[in-house]
DNA sequence: GCCAACGTTGGC
DNA sequence: GCCAACGTTGGC
């Protein structure tokens, strides 16, 4: 899931816990919004000036509408932070290593929230040195 | 500021 | 339904 660290990083997450997963206008991350079940992981993604992965969090809602759009059909879920990365495992590491250099995050920048495979999943906990 | 990717809009 | 034009995201 990615989000610009000056509107709402990490640091912003693990102050004030809880929070609504809001603003997501493209159907496709909308419909992967969708997907999400409480209980289910998620990598944070910081973009702008070093983007990579920064931190692990667990969607603990259902999908529901989104309060902040007055029209269209849009969703959110609530997100909960659960661990930092030891070290962020940065765009160009996930860009120039198999398995995961395959996530839309390279090369498909309106997608804003995206499936990870276990084996994605696995191999960023390893290059990240973190463990949950 | 430029550019790649790709979604959206609207003419036909 | 097709496609050109345009807009948005986000890296660089």
């Amino acid at each position: 899931m990615k989000t610009n660290p000056e509107l709402f990083s990490w640091e912003m997450l693990e102050n004030g816990g809880k929070t609504r997963w809001d603003g997501v206008r493209n159907y496709q991350a909308r419909n992967n919004l969708r997907e999400m079940k409480p209980g289910d992981l998620a990598f944070m993604y910081h973009h702008g000036p070093e983007p990579g992965v920064v931190g692990i969090m667990k969607i603990v809602s259902e999908s529901y509408d989104d309060p902040t759009s007055s029209e269209g059909n849009w969703s959110v879920v609530d997100v909960e932070p659960i661990k930092k990365f030891e070290r962020p495992v940065s765009l160009d590491e996930i860009r120039y290593t198999p398995v995961i250099c395959i996530l839309p995050l390279v090369n498909q920048p309106k997608l804003s929230v995206m499936p990870v495979s276990q084996d994605q999943w696995d191999l960023m906990l390893k290059i990240g040195k973190t463990s949950i």
